[in-house]
DNA sequence: AGATCATGCAACGCA
DNA sequence: GCGTTGCATGATCTC
């Protein structure tokens, strides 16, 4: 292989900014970007893993040239490149039968096709479309598999081409050529937005490729699947940062998300607080929630009068290593996910990615649940390390901005639409289709984001308000009494409200979503051993008002286009039920959806969402 | 062991 | 005496 540079068994990888979009992402302190939900978790590849170099890709005619190998040098035994029209010449070779132990993609030579940008493509990121716990759909990457979806014309004559050759040639020949084909149709259909900067910057590791390849079916047939997530992915990101406008006007911790084409029954979409620049080569964390249109789901009855439009999820978890589990126990059971409870929430979250996994993701989502818990483990490492680098970033950038926001915004309407005056980026294609489910995701950057967004765009929202989800409660019996103070999970608190200095904490404004009145609150802290226990005080009229109880929840968003704060109350309470759920007689706590992961109950099963279920029935 | 969080309860203020 | 405030403690969870 010419032009290619190896250093051990490393693929390479330059690091990559705006792909984090696809997830929770954080900054490493070599600053390397890291993902939450990383794939490597399901795929079972230690971090330590070594990868293989590619970093030289000298502009020139040749074609990538994917091939496996434990070396530089190409193997003995790789097949000559596959004929390649034009002036291209693609090579996808495989080793592994000579070496079944290395493999590795190394892409070399990308035509110069455009220059038009400069991902730093992590495929670490595209290894995440292996996490089948997460939003990806693996009917974006086999389209033309779906009779459903538009069938891609080239992609299509690629698959017959495919097949005509595994029906004729040898094995070994004709995954080769399937490698090289599909790389090259590949190519050729996006050598107009695709450069060699984006396919110099891919890097995989090589255990990833190996354990990917494995689990996508192993052999050359699990190397060829790889091989076309790599590419979806990459075009999808592509495209996704093709179609972003130009940065938005910074403004701290307020941006605004404009729907392009406002939908008068669209739900309440969360918004990312933090979006990546891709020009500065920061990446800004994001926790979004979801307000979602009405529950329908009669499993998951809503019975909040109090406002006409929908509540956001009680407590299910978006996080995926609860999902995993959910997933499993709903691929046992296999209901139909009804609509309207797909629709909305985190709860449809889990069950539109159970729809949306099975088929084609089948397979992925097995591999997936294998993982799970050492995936948790590690993602919960991750996600210290993010809290941290968010916290510093927290510190950096003052907080009195927000307090200044909360003070100065007394204009913003509670039920203002999309408004066109605020930022104007358009972060919701105006016509939702399944195909490109992975770029438009790619704007959001949380796994529970994603997996919010693809539901949205499967049952075709958009979103109206500019809220942001920022955290939620369960109430609990010390909420709901006399004291008229709510206790709030310290790690959404410290991460989406103001930082507190003093104990006593500021005074907020939060307005009442369903009634528009506002409620003068007290945010502040009391400092418990060496940490602290974060309080929303003054909550009592605010409670009684909405009639909240034991087991109902809060939910607290930001207004994204006048930062002030916005609290919504949410009944999921229905006669009888409270003693049922005390019936259940397991002390049930950290039910609010905000930290999930700490909601795993004994039975493997979704201690928030049973739990909900259980106040609901 | 440490962190988080629910809640008990003492201290305090006020009528 | 009653309501409020703030701390302490214990249960639970995570590492």
């Amino acid at each position: 292989m010419n032009n290619m540079q190896m250093h051990d068994d490393d693929v390479v990888v330059d690091d990559l900014h705006g792909l984090g979009r696809f997830e929770s992402v954080g900054e490493q302190e070599d600053g390397e970007m890291w993902l939450d939900s990383d794939p490597r978790d399901l795929l079972g590849v230690d971090d330590d893993d070594s990868s293989i170099f590619c970093t030289d890709f000298p502009p020139l005619l040749d074609f990538p040239c994917i091939s496996s190998s434990s070396s530089s040098s190409p193997s003995p035994s790789a097949p000559p490149p596959a004929p390649v029209p034009e002036n291209m010449t693609a090579c996808l070779s495989s080793s592994s039968s000579t070496s079944p132990s290395s493999s590795s993609i190394m892409m070399q030579n990308p035509m110069e096709i455009s220059p038009a940008f400069d991902p730093q493509i992590d495929i670490d990121v595209m290894q995440d479309l292996l996490d089948t716990n997460d939003m990806w759909d693996p009917t974006s990457v086999f389209p033309y598999e779906d009779n459903n979806n538009p069938v891609d014309e080239q992609q299509e004559q690629m698959q017959q081409q495919q097949q005509q050759k595994q029906e004729e040639g040898p094995q070994d020949e004709q995954s080769s050529e399937d490698l090289g084909m599909v790389f090259l149709e590949w190519l050729k259909s996006n050598k107009e937005s695709i450069s060699a900067e984006d396919l110099r910057s891919i890097k995989l590791k090589k255990s990833t490729i190996e354990c990917a390849a494995q689990r996508l079916g192993g052999g050359k047939e699990g190397m060829k699947q790889l091989l076309k997530l790599i590419l979806e992915w990459v075009q999808n990101h592509h495209l996704h940062k093709r179609r972003m406008p130009p940065e938005p006007e910074p403004e701290p911790a307020q941006h605004c998300f404009q729907n392009p084409n406002p939908n008068p029954i669209s739900a309440w979409i969360p918004h990312p607080p933090y979006y990546a620049d891709p020009t500065a080569g920061t990446m800004f964390p994001s926790m979004l929630g979801y307000m979602g249109t009405p529950f329908t789901h009669p499993d998951y009855p809503m019975v909040d009068t109090a406002a006409t439009w929908a509540p956001p999820p009680p407590p299910l978890p978006p996080h995926f290593s609860l999902y995993n589990s959910y997933r499993e126990q709903r691929l046992n059971s296999a209901p139909a996910p009804l609509q309207g409870f797909c629709s909305g929430g985190f709860g449809n979250q889990f069950l539109c990615h159970t729809q949306m996994l099975q088929g084609h993701g089948e397979r992925l989502m097995k591999m997936g649940s294998s993982a799970t818990k050492e995936a948790r483990k590690k993602r919960m490492a991750r996600q210290r390390r993010f809290l941290s680098h968010h916290r510093h970033q927290r510190q950096l950038s003052s907080t009195a901005g927000q307090h200044a926001r909360l003070a100065t915004d007394a204009n913003c309407t509670t039920t203002s639409h999309a408004n066109p005056g605020c930022g104007n980026w358009v972060f919701w294609p105006s016509t939702p289709a399944a195909g490109v489910v992975s770029s438009d995701v790619a704007a959001v950057t949380t796994s529970s984001d994603r997996r919010q967004v693809i539901s949205d765009r499967r049952q075709g929202w958009k979103p109206e308000k500019n809220l942001r989800f920022l955290l939620q409660k369960v109430l609990k019996q010390s909420d709901v009494g006399n004291l008229g103070r709510i206790v709030l999970p310290k790690k959404e608190a410290e991460m989406h409200l103001p930082e507190l200095e003093a104990r006593d904490g500021i005074s907020i404004a939060m307005e009442d979503i369903g009634t528009s009145r506002v409620w003068n609150m007290r945010y502040r802290f009391w400092p418990n051993n060496k940490s602290r226990m974060y309080l929303l005080e003054n909550t009592g009229d605010f409670v009684r008002s909405n009639g909240l109880q034991e087991g109902d929840f809060i939910v607290i968003y930001s207004d994204v286009k006048c930062g002030k704060y916005m609290i919504r109350g949410v009944k999921v309470r229905q006669p009888g039920s409270k003693l049922e759920a005390k019936r259940t007689g397991k002390p049930q706590r950290n039910l609010h959806a905000s930290s999930p992961s700490q909601a795993v109950d004994g039975s493997g099963g979704l201690s928030s969402s049973s739990a909900v279920k259980e106040t609901a029935t």
